[in-house]
Order: structure tokens, then C-alpha cells, then sequence
DNA sequence: GATGAATGAGCCTTCATTCAT
DNA sequence: AATGAATGAAGGCTCATTCAT
């Protein structure tokens, strides 16, 4: 008599006990032994629900994505659609959700980074991630400087955004969401038209008033 | 008499072997085996000159980071004392450098990065590398920056360096140095004094008529 | 569900192995793979089992001296109380019981003695077992001599025991255990007070009688 | 121009090395690495002088037999020609020669014993070895005791003396030589017929007169 | 669905030995 | 005579995976 609905409690409980353990003792020394035991079970059930250590290892990774996609259409729903500062600073937000600076999630996405280049499922993954900044930042960007100049910013913004984020992943005291905020608010402060800030300002005034 | 002076031959080899091998499978597959296939020698050479793997991996890192190092201070060298602008694009310079472009290099880099939060050896050498970076920025902005101003500039264009150096590993076109130059001059243009921006130009012109 | 119990199984299965694989080819040469190859399983399974190379030789000299003291037990528990002769010659017989006179076990324990010089827990082991062996004579022997003269026959006894076993590992012959008993039963005669040897005369004497 | 008599030299600082290897790590991690750094010599240097390394081993067992046979020869030649308990008194004392209780030399031997098992050449030296202590032990006895029973006296002391040694191998406390001349003594005042041990004790009363 | 048992491939390392110098 | 260099073989161990239960 099979229990129904097991994947949907294992898969989950896998993929976390995956990333803690490559926050315990690196990709390298995950061994699946090490992953399942996380999680409470024998290593075998792995190849079961994931057909073996890299479907499992993808399926982690996709699902720090998700999170990570989700997290920035989250906070991009609540924004007022004309205020490109806004909408910006929530797309940044994004990337710097509190659940994006875990530990156990820093550790998981710079080792795959790492692994992606060896591995075209991986590499797959992190591109269409990477694109999808620039995409989003782009749609905002266009709307108010030319196309030419709104690229050059917008892959400024995503080096800054990729930048903080390295630097603080090796720090002892994890990466500064808020200092990452103040940094790219000062470039926007700097390279967008001054209507395009001063709209954001009013907008800003406008909802404190009303709370 | 026996040959004499093989291990500075050897060393380095075994080095750039390591590096081969990290570019062509990664990290995690660059077995003793397959990196001392690269440097057509035998495994046990690798324990011979290095006592071990770990301590060729480290080797390999600290060969790398002498190389960064070396190309930031001679286009320091190069450089006007007081002319600010010049010096940033010299340290920016150096992390782009040719040599640090290598598709070896690279995913080298990123291979250590990864590694390095589990390995306290090379957690160690990371950390000095990207101290490093902040300390000859610091002293740069220092000179025209309020403190805290310049810490702030410092972060930025640390955070800009790595993010575009990060971006670009994973990208199939490898790091457009240019691209990177023309980022952070753009940035340093918004946020330096004019004074430091006017001195800057008019030793350009100086040099050019000069040629 | 699995097989199980199979750890009852193996364990004294690759014991057994090892003391073949000693008996065949030494210590030193005993690989892990000749050991597992005696147990007709994989090198594996003995890291499975014991963790380790170092696991599985600790549990074959345990095995052994397990052995050692229930045949000595034994042969005590079949004693009169009060027959000091009886009793002595059943912890000799124990020390000569044809199991530990086993080419296998011979050689097995010659090398773990040898070896116990450089790894402290074979040399624990083996301290136990050696004390434990004038702690059973000095029971009997303190009954009808004095403590210091006790001590003395103990030791001498000891070394009786321990000399005939390993001049007889040497011999292509092997142990004679009978000729053990006869060199022992020659040195109490001499050693003992003419009540014990009187009493222990009479018994024998009784016991044949009833058969 | 090749020096001469390095041969001379070489095998004894070797031959010693071998001895502190063993008794620092044992025999089982005495490479030839361990060994010719003891001597400050180059490894390649004892395929030189011997052959390989179980010709060095083979030396080394040879060398400490040689000791051995030369500290038992060298008593006897100080003994009184007829008194047979002081004659047996010197056996054992060259068996319990302070350079063979050393204990570089007590791990030696019995790493040795247990090698003997399996490497014929060992083997040979070492039952060598153990008939000539018989033998000795024999030419003494059979002069004061009919030839069975000076067999057996033989045989147990041969036992006491090697059991004696073997116990004292594993003690912390090392080999007591003279608990050991004790222990022997007292064994052979009571096998020997009295005319011999009387003789024996009037040569000692003259010897200490004479002084 | 889940697991304990078992394995084969591969990894890092050690080591005795050979060789050119 | 002596050695630093180099290696091939072997050793212990880890690990992802398979399988019967």
C-alpha cells in the first residue's frame, strides 16, 4: 500500500538537507551519504525520487532560483508601475531577500556557480538567471534613458548587485543587504534623468503620508 | 652527481598543469591523475614537490594571486603620484589584466572561491587578495574623499570589479576588460571631485603630446 | 526491507579471513584486498563494517584473546575449588587449547604482539591479556605461598607459558601442548608445598575411581 | 676516485639506522626513506651497499644474532670449564646482555620473529639461532643429568629465557635482566643434582676469597 | 516506499627501486 | 661513491549506485 504524495514531502526535505550539507562541508565533501543523512534517510532513496546525485544537485539549484524569481515578482507586484526607482530598488531587493542570504543558500549558489562551468545543465540554469536580471533591470531602464545607455546601466547594476554579493559571501560577517541598497541608490542617483528621481521622490512622500 | 635545480622547473609546471586541468574538468574532477597527465609526469611527483594535493592547490592559488598582485603594482609604477583617476584605472587595470583573463585563470578563480569557504588555508589567502583591493583603493580616494565617503567609493568599485569579473566568467564571450574600464570610469566621473577629474585630463592631453 | 543480520554474519566471517590471510601471507602483507579476497567479498565491505583497516585487526586480536579467556574460564569452571594443581594446570591447559594453537591464531597473535609496539590499542589489549594471566595464577598460587614467593612462581609460570608458545610459532613442528603441561606440572612439583601436591594426588586418585 | 672502505662505514651506520627505525615506528613503517634519513644518508644508497631492502633487513637480523653469539662465547670463555651451573649462568647472561635488552634491539628481534614467518631467509637465521641455544644448554646438562631428562631441563629453560624476554618486551618497565638470572637460578637448584650445584658454590666462595 | 547490503571505480598517497649525473 | 629525480605498483579508503527484500 504506497503512500501518496511522498515526493512531495521528500523531494523538498532533500533539496534542503542538500544545501545544508554543502554548507557544512562544501560541494565537494556532499557526498550523498553526508545529504541523506541530513535529511533522516538512506541514501538510496535519492536515486530514487532524483534518479542519481546530479538530478538531485539541478533540482537544488532550480529551486534556489525559483525563490529567487519568485522573491523579485513579489516585490516588483507591490510597486506602482510608472516609478522605475522604485521598481528598480525592488528588483534589487530581490536578489537581497533575507532568504538569498542565508548561509546554507550563499554557499549552495557559489559552488554551483563554480560547478556550472563543467556542467551544461548547471551552466543552462545560471544563464537564463543572469539574463533575466538584465532583462528585468532593462525593461525599467528603457523607459527612461536610451537603449545604448540603459544597457551600459543595467549591467552596472547587475555587476554591483553580483559584486556585493561575492565579496560579502567570503566575509566573516555575510553580505550587507542594506549597504548593497545604499550603494546601487547612489548610482541610480547618479545616472538617471533628474524627472525620473524626482517622480520616485514624490511617490515616496505620497505613501508615508498615507500610512 | 644527480640533475639539480629541478624543482623550479617542476613547480611552475605542475602549477599551470593544475590550471589546465581545473579550465578543461573542473575542480572537483582535476584528479592528481589527470593534472600530472597535463604536465607529462608521473602522479607521485605531485606529493614529491608539493606534499600533497592540497598543497599544490595552494600553491596554485598563491601563484595566481602573486601574478594579480605583480600587475596591479607595476601599473602602479607606471603612474603619475598624484594623479588619482590614473591610479584607480591602474589597480582596476591590473585585476583585468590579459593574464587574469585566461579562460584557466578564470575558472581557477572562481574553482578557489568556492573552495575557500571550507578550507581555512585558502580562506586565509582570499580574504588577504580582497583586503588588498579595498587598502589600494582607500589610499587613492583617501586623498580626495572624505573618509567615510571614500570607504563607501572603495566598496563600489571593489563590488564592480568582481561583479563584472563574476558575470563574465560565466559568460560564453569569457570578460570584456574594456567593457570594465569604461564602467568604473563612468562611475569614478560621477563621484570623484572635478578638481581630481580636471588634473586627470589635462595630464592625458600632456602624455598624448608628448607621443 | 532489506537483508538483515548481516553484520552477525560478516563480521566474524573477515575476522576469520584476516587470521587466514596472516597465516598465509603475514601482517604486512596482508592488503585489504587479500583479506576480503579470503572472504570471497569486496575490500569495501571491511571499511563497511569495521571503518576502517585498523578496525577490523582490533576486532581479530579482541577475537582471539575472547577466545583465550573463555578456554581458560572454561576449564575452571570444571575445577574443584580447592585443588591449587588442578586449577593452575586448567590455566595452562587454557593458554594450550588446540583453537590457540591454530597456525592461523599462532602467527596471528605473533604479529599483533610485534605490532602492539607502535599502536597503542593492540598494546592495551595486550597488556590486559598479560595481566590477566598472573592475576588467574596468583589467585591459586597466594592459597599455599607466600605473596612474595607467589609472585615469583607467576612470573615463572608465566614465562613458561609464554617461552614454550613462542619457541613452538617457530617451530616447523608447532606447539606440543602436552610437553607444556609436563615442563609445568615438573616446575610446581618443585615449587608447590607437599599438602597441595599431597591433596591434588589424592583427587586424581578419586576422579578415576568414579569413572 | 672512489674512497675506499666506505663499505665498512656505510653497512654499520645503515644497519644501526634500520634499528632506530624500527624501534621508532616499526618495522611495518620503516621505509627505506625513514631508515636512510636516520643514517643522513640518501635512500638510493641502500640498494648500493645491499642489494634492496630486505638484504639491509636480513644484515640486521644477522648483525644482532652475531651480538648475541658473541656475548654468550665471551662469558663462557671467563667460566670455569666444569662448573655447569655457572657455565648455564653465563648462557643466560649473554641472552640478557645489557646491548640486547636495549630497546631498539628488543623491537628489532621480535619484529624479526614475526617476519620469520613468511620470509624463508629470516626464517632460517632464526631457527639457527634457536638450536644453538639448545645446544649450548645441552653441552652443559647432559654432563650432570641423563640425556632425557637434560632435554627437558633444556627445553625449559630455553622457554624461561625467551619467555622471560617476550613478557619484558611489551612491559614499560623493559627486561630484567637479573630478575631473570634469578628466576633461572632458582629453576636449576632444584633440576640440578646437588654435587653440581655444590661444586658450584665452593668455586664461587674461592673466586671471592681470591679478590 | 524505503532500506541495509554490497560493489566497482576511482582517488590520494606511500614506497622500493632505477637512473642520469 | 653518492644523490636528487622520477616512477610504477600497490595500498587504504570514499563514494555513487544497484539490488533483494
Amino acid at each position: 500500500m504506497p503512500k501518496v504524495g511522498m515526493p512531495a514531502i521528500r523531494k523538498p526535505q532533500l533539496i534542503d538537507a542538500t544545501m545544508q550539507a554543502i554548507n557544512a562541508v562544501g560541494l565537494q565533501k556532499a557526498s550523498v551519504v553526508t545529504i541523506s543523512s541530513y535529511a533522516g534517510v538512506s541514501p538510496a532513496i535519492i536515486n530514487h525520487y532524483f534518479g542519481g546525485k546530479d538530478g538531485l544537485l539541478e533540482e537544488t539549484m532550480r529551486s534556489i532560483l525559483r525563490q529567487l524569481s519568485a522573491g523579485v515578482r513579489q516585490r516588483l507586484d507591490l510597486c506602482t508601475k510608472d516609478d522605475v526607482v522604485e521598481r528598480i530598488t525592488a528588483i534589487v531587493g530581490g536578489n537581497f531577500d533575507p532568504v538569498q542570504l542565508d548561509s546554507k543558500v550563499i554557499k549552495t549558489w557559489l559552488a554551483f556557480w563554480s560547478q556550472a562551468m563543467h556542467q551544461p545543465q548547471l551552466y543552462r540554469l545560471q544563464r537564463v538567471n543572469e539574463k533575466r536580471l538584465i532583462s528585468h533591470l532593462m525593461i525599467e531602464l528603457k523607459r527612461v534613458l536610451p537603449y545604448e545607455r540603459a544597457k551600459f546601466v543595467a549591467l552596472s547594476i547587475a555587476a554591483l548587485i553580483d559584486g556585493i554579493w561575492l565579496r560579502g559571501s567570503l566575509s566573516p560577517n555575510g553580505i550587507d543587504g542594506q549597504l548593497a541598497q545604499r550603494i546601487i541608490a547612489d548610482y541610480l542617483e547618479k545616472q538617471l534623468p533628474s524627472e525620473t528621481l524626482a517622480l520616485h521622490r514624490q511617490r515616496q512622500l505620497l505613501k508615508r503620508a498615507l500610512l
